[in-house]
DNA sequence: ATTATTATAGACCGCTCGTCTATAAATCAA
DNA sequence: TTGATTTATAGACGAGCGGTCTATAATAAT
């Protein structure tokens, strides 16, 4: 029977329980495929406008296979959230220790890469949450939470960013590092809206540099 | 024929040509009633997630009223975007006029106004523009000019206000207004937004706080 | 009067949505 | 080995969408 099953797995596939699909598929995980997805579509045309189709059709599985993963829609969208938050958080982890002498520069550092990724993607793919965001008034009460966390999670984390520069004096002393970090990602998610809007990398940069400059700035108004 | 024409019409309506409706209306302007609706409508839920039926149900109009007025779904979304850009241009000129002597004191008019509206909708309705933004990515070509010439009408509004208010030495002289107006529209979409998410006018108030702050500061980073 | 114009009324079509039921293979229990 | 259970894929289904269509009813023009 160990024979049995090595005839059986495709290149990519190991042999698995349930029904096998009708024909072999790139990934081994399809509730991993519909999450990374999920992600990549929601990012881009958000969670309302989205059909589930839209992302079965991407990953070449049929609706029931969906709905065996995921209890409905909105269960996707909330495990699509909480991805995003991981691949998130991890992207600013390692940004912000780039560069341990000059903390600030790995702020720059991830707006340099979110640049480079809304360019990449033509200013069609924003921030999921920013997405969501937006939807706010017509999603179920389920995604508030999870949405405020996100947000709190990259302050938390640039906050701390911002005390380590603080701290080797390259910003003000009296400069209160956490509501700068809540500050710069209210700003930045308008900078993502509005380079959306614009087409352009320009508000993403010219909020980056006013930040920066009031940041860096010794002087700070009482 | 004078004396028919007076008997035919009702208390809000004047006579009109074509077939009158069923039922008497609370308005006179069908198509302005649309637009109205659709301003509020598309204000809170957006413009792609938002059916045609779901504004005629609101205005109570039959489909036929729309399409005798709109081409289609998109010239209908064109309208009232220019109808809002028309709305939000006056009511900031209506605020930033509103102490000459202290134009910044028109931005905060502003900012109040914007917080005290956003809690009396309970944080469901926030920008047009950003919401249209935010489906940049899957609306038609023709709204792309039309909702950054928005942005640019209001960066021009608020770039003349704060000239004026560094004319009068409230904000520094080496301040660059142009880039201030900007980076204020910028991350006031992202306050917006951050705001809906949040469900608080918490966002508004931060965002406001620190872009006045380094807005007076008369010292300015090389 | 007759025709043209304006505007409302609402049926209809093709398409897509989210849910649901059926099917097929692997595994487990006896 | 065989039947029940578990896992996963397959796709049917009804509801609702946007947009078009024809029909209707009033005024205005000739």
């Amino acid at each position: 029977m160990m024979l049995r099953l090595i005839i059986k797995q495709t290149v990519m596939n190991t042999a698995k329980r349930g029904r096998p699909p009708k024909q072999a598929r790139s990934f081994d995980d399809t509730k991993d495929a519909l999450l990374l997805a999920g992600m990549a579509i929601l990012t881009e045309r958000g969670f309302n406008t989205v059909g589930i189709d839209h992302i079965l059709k991407r990953v070449g599985v049929p609706k029931g296979s969906f709905y065996h993963y995921f209890k409905n829609k909105d269960d996707f969208g909330l495990q699509v959230i909480q991805h995003y938050d991981q691949y998130f958080c991890a992207k600013l982890r390692r940004c912000f220790n780039s560069d341990p002498e000059h903390p600030v520069n790995g702020l720059k550092l991830f707006i340099d890469e979110a640049v480079e990724g809304m360019e990449k993607y033509r200013f069609t793919r924003g921030c999921l949450i920013g997405n969501f965001g937006q939807e706010m008034p017509i999603l179920s009460e389920t995604f508030k939470h999870p949405l405020a966390d996100c947000l709190q999670h990259w302050t938390d984390l640039l906050a701390d960013n911002l005390k380590q520069a603080q701290a080797l004096g390259h910003i003000a002393a009296s400069a209160n590092c956490d509501e700068q970090a809540e500050f710069f990602w209210i700003g930045w998610e308008g900078a993502i809206l509005s380079a959306k809007v614009m087409q352009s990398e320009l508000p993403m940069r010219k909020f980056a540099k006013g930040f920066l400059a009031q940041l860096i700035s010794t002087e700070h108004a009482h």
